[in-house]
DNA sequence: ACGTGCGGGACACCCCGTTAAT
DNA sequence: ATTAACGGGGTGTCCCGCACGT
């Protein structure tokens, strides 16, 4: 395996994972058989599993800070909320949420860089905040909107709809209901 | 002829640990310590450890059925949702639903029960939207409301508000907030 | 099942187990099953189940007290005693031997009764040796012959031949060939 | 690359616990616990425990092989002979066997390396049936001997005086008259 | 006296996260 | 960097003995 970027090919062993067989898949083990390297490795690179999980989260949130903010102005704006939450909710973010919810010692790990609510979560709902306040200032949405508000309702109703992971995903008719009721 | 109803003290137990410890610490031997009983006692009466999981989560999920519904009438609507809420996500409920999104296996054997939405989250909106009707029977709600969605829209956003079990939970004044935007 | 005569019920139950599934099968649950009985049954008429299993070797020895004396002076003195041991080694001696080698316990519970070597097989030797005097009184052992030396050898000998006891069991020809060389 | 040779420490581990407290005693726990590692060694190294057990019995049975036959033209045959079962019988084998006997899953996988008798047993009659050949040649032990025969015997005959593993062994006065009747 | 449930413990197997030696 | 090994835990199963109930 390549020397470099041993990290990058763990997060992306772990997206594989997390994809294929759900959060309680995820371990030490299954993360580097999967990454291809030795158990070792894992402890070179991060203090530790949870030291990694940690780091992965972190990572695969910041994703998320700059999405969707370059359809600002395109298309409706329920349009392109539904089409961030069905981004959101089918990567990854769907698994990693019952991870953190789960595990708590990853969870206090990430206290102190998000002190409020679930990691991923958070940050999609910022993610949606900011683009509804950038759409705001161009009058596509009503100025009294409290963004920050409707951001969370909006994140944690589509949230519901695909917390299952397992079962069927909501059609996108589902969802542009729901946010069509919010917004 | 049980000696006495070991499946309501096992059922308390598991209250008891997911309260205190969260759901990672729910495993079959903390259940049977806690309960003070033998291990052995566990598979007499379940199938299994997910088996026992399975109807743990059914009873306590039947639990939210009639709740709030006395409520009607009284109170504010608000007031009385947000009161429900409080209740179901102070509850043992904040820990077993990371129980069943972390846990594939647990929630393939409810599945049948539940065939889609994760249980007692779906539960928990059945209960609200149930509430809302019985309320818009009275007037007390618009009658256009869809309150189907607007429950899922106030547990969805509510549970983001509690999801972090291990941190501080939301204020009543940040739950009236929400729900208040919604209804 | 018959108020009268648990004892020898549990005895049978015992011979039909070691017979079926050998002697790590006889537990006492597998016990009480066999014969039909209550679990508790085994402790009312038995201090312990290696009390059980005492008292059940002890009575499967005295068996073979007065068996094959009464064809002291018929056929032929090889002959009988190979009948002889056929006879104990297709029973249920041949499990009932690795149940005393294996539990100490057991063991020792009967060392009082049997000061030295395997009980059933002492008893066994014991049989033939009295066979072989009897027939030494009648003149058809050569006088000078030490009957209790011959009888351990003949034992030991076939014990062998038995001891694989899921195994195929030794032609009456094999056995012929080696009591004909030891007497 | 074994960091040690873990296989003989496991062997060496069980030769000590079924010397000092027997057959019942010789389980997966005790013995990683003996050998002073971790369990999961065991399960590393050999399939199951059975596993192990298979191939500890094949490895100390092998170590009779070439046993006895550098006393050949030494001493006395019978005297030789008396030694080679002393030094079987003080042995792990008086331990193994009762284990293989019991055992029949034990059984069933050297059923294919010894498709007949008992392991170790077997393997100790064809070292004095060996010897015996080589003293035959010499011209010790008479032409017309079935060495075979005669060695079946005399494994048969003093495994039953060491039977009882927790009782008094035999003297070496009772082992000499009983090889000498039958040398 | 009989039948069932339970206590307490052990066992085999498996997996986890981590360390240390190669 | 690799990999055996470590220590711990978890699950399911069994065992024996006891103490309830009938």
């Amino acid at each position: 395996m390549a020397l470099r970027d041993v990290r990058e090919q763990l997060f992306d062993a772990a997206d594989r994972i997390l994809l294929r067989s759900g959060p309680a898949a995820l371990t030490s083990r299954s993360l580097t058989a999967e990454a291809g390297c030795a158990k070792g490795v894992l402890h070179r690179h991060f203090t530790d599993f949870d030291g990694f999980l940690a780091e992965y989260v972190l990572d695969r949130a910041h994703r998320l800070d700059t999405f969707l903010m370059d359809t600002v102005g395109t298309g409706t704006v329920a349009g392109n909320v539904v089409d961030a939450v069905t981004a959101v909710f089918t990567s990854v973010a769907v698994a990693i949420i019952p991870l953190i919810t789960f595990r708590d010692e990853l969870r206090s790990r990430l206290r102190h860089q998000w002190p409020a609510g679930v990691p991923v979560i958070t940050e999609a709902a910022e993610m949606i905040a900011a683009y509804l306040a950038a759409e705001q200032d161009r009058g596509r949405v009503p100025a009294g909107t409290d963004v920050q508000t409707v951001a969370a309702i909006v994140i944690g109703t589509t949230h519901l709809l695909y917390a299952d992971r397992t079962g069927t995903p909501p059609t996108r008719e589902t969802l542009e209901r729901a946010v069509s009721a919010i917004v």
